[in-house]
DNA sequence: CCGCCGGATGTTGACGTCAACATCGACCGG
DNA sequence: CCGGTCGATGTTGACGTCAACATCCGGCGG
């Protein structure tokens, strides 16, 4: 429960209420008044004092404001690597959400996706000064480990939490069985797949449904490949996979990965999809551009984001209990051009 | 200067530092110097305290030490389309190397990059809720009409701000100096330019520096061909530009667009580097596994991000002022296989 | 002409925390 | 055995804001 502070920022605060109340020569209660907008304010008066506010740089301190509320307007996220696509797609979606809303968002980037890192991180941003959390794929964890603070209203992007936190997820199981059948559909015997790294909750759901789909029907079931849902882990395997010549479609966990391991693929005499058919997941925005383009599943991450502020602020504003609400985001394959009928 | 705050959060606040007191049966300043780290509490009574902490779940109100403190611990970031690659990466870093610092950092995602909406912006975030302010590329703000409160600590990275705000900056000018002379050392006769929007700051670097680099080298300077950074507009151009025939290199604002446009050459039977050379920048991870690799100039984004940490910290810290400091970060080229000397 | 009423403005206290100062008690040296 | 000292703990007030209540004033009805 120990706890360091950042040096003390002395001084710095610009003028308070009392400085604006003294300039316009009224009592701080009428310059509060002025600046939360109540109406019971003499015209004249109000002026003065907003000749005061702008003289003197004034806005109102957000601690003071926050401690009297007891809310901060503001929520937190956290995620694992910021950087990657989804995330960030998800984040902007976030944030631009929480904005029309009138919150702000506190960041925290989790170096690895682990219980411990993901609670750490609640606890830090926690000590209140949030209204609430959103934790956006928390890979690893456990849905009993996750501790956050007791009456702290949170939502998860992974439906693995239902019944202990509300989430919203992308339909993954839908995408995946959407993706193998399109490729049975075009006659392959079998489909290999791409995995990403097994501590991923997403990655394990389409490995699960991409097994399930395939025992269902009654294919074979080929060794699972994994990568790290980097293009240069996609590379790897695919100069692995090249080698093999019972792969005739693969369906990857991510549209990196596919983008590199269609590029091994050419770099090993295979086509795509002449020879080999691909299809990713994500359709990222260079999906399209890439060459073949790619065949993918779609995920709208911009929607995840904005169904898990509604879901949040309905907890916060309305206190309402969710725990075991769940929404799922449609996913939809998108075919382009890496897809095709196997050769013979 | 009038202001809505979210509905009063009213009563979800935790115990407070009175109730553990209670519990503990100590003094409130008691529990305080447990929760602080103060070493002058005997053994036995931090027991208790530490106790009574866990028992109630007690954390401290971030928003009473934010006001006494007179700091919040957090910084600010506002960003402009924060999905983008060169954004994402930059934030990602700016939140890691402020979370090692033991600061959070709060997120605004402006729509346009208007020196209005960054303003406004900076307003909301300021009201005294952060510590310092970091911009990342205020695209058309022009030096002189960003408006921040007075004595906030602010750092932008934008060069155009120096002798106004500390910046920190890719080189962007050496990049694309090193991307032009690349091509004509191949053998290109001129160098063509697919630019970012011209309400982009970095796009008009390139296009200056381009145009300059040409005309010191006394080639010929064609006309500047625009994008919006997107693959799709990259695409777009690359029709047009494939069916010039005196067009045999051309150097892109970014990696996305140069992505679009090979793909677009290619569909027009032009082949990367054999008849056309295409040099990209960013080197965003996918680069290097696009057909062919592409030659690009690489920005580190993440050094970026920790060095406006650093010098943010030095102001909020330190008290220092830096109005007028610069740190440039090298680019450098990367050379892959998307450019070729022409053909005849 | 007096008292009442309502709108404008002022005063007080509380949100939770922590620094400064006050107090209390035990142990030590003379 | 007593005064002094130092470490542990308690008390007070202030950070800036705002709601609740208090006050003050002008105008209007009786």
């Amino acid at each position: 429960m120990t706890d360091t502070v950042p040096a003390p920022g002395r001084s710095r605060s610009g003028p308070s209420i009392a400085d604006v109340a003294q300039l316009a020569g009224v009592s701080s209660q009428t310059v509060s008044r002025v600046s939360t907008g109540a109406d019971n304010v003499r015209p004249a008066t109000r002026e003065r004092v907003l000749a005061a506010m702008e003289q003197l740089g004034y806005s109102p301190n957000h601690a003071a404001r926050a401690l009297r509320y007891g809310s901060f307007g503001t929520i937190g996220v956290i995620a694992h690597r910021l950087a990657r696509t989804g995330e960030s797609r998800t984040v902007e979606a976030v944030v631009e959400a929480a904005r029309a809303e009138g919150y702000t968002v506190s960041l925290v980037d989790v170096q690895s996706p682990s219980s411990d890192d993901v609670t750490a991180a609640a606890a830090r941003l926690s000590h209140q000064s949030i209204d609430g959390l959103v934790i956006i794929r928390a890979e690893t964890a456990t849905p009993a480990s996750l501790a956050v603070p007791p009456r702290m209203p949170v939502v998860v992007s992974d439906s693995r939490f239902v019944g202990h936190h509300p989430a919203v997820a992308a339909d993954q199981v839908t995408g995946t069985h959407l993706a193998v059948q399109h490729l049975l559909d075009l006659g392959h015997r079998t489909v290999h797949h791409l995995a990403g790294p097994a501590d991923s909750a997403p990655a394990e759901i389409r490995v699960d449904t991409w097994r399930e789909h395939l025992v269902g029907s009654a294919r074979v079931v080929p060794a699972v490949v994994r990568g790290d849902w980097s293009a240069r882990s996609g590379y790897e395997q695919g100069r692995l996979l090249a080698a093999d010549p019972d792969v005739t479609a693969v369906f990857c966990a991510n549209d990196e990965m596919a983008a590199g391991l269609v590029r091994a693929l050419y770099e090993q005499g295979r086509r795509v999809p002449d020879d080999i058919s691909v299809v990713g997941f994500d359709d990222i925005p260079l999906t399209e551009f890439l060459w073949p383009p790619l065949t993918t599943v779609q995920q709208d991450f911009h929607l995840i984001g904005s169904r898990l502020v509604d879901l949040l602020l309905r907890q916060i504003r309305d206190r309402e209990t969710l725990t075991d609400s769940r929404i799922v985001v449609p996913t939809r394959l998108v075919v382009r051009a890496s897809t095709a009928a196997p050769r013979a």
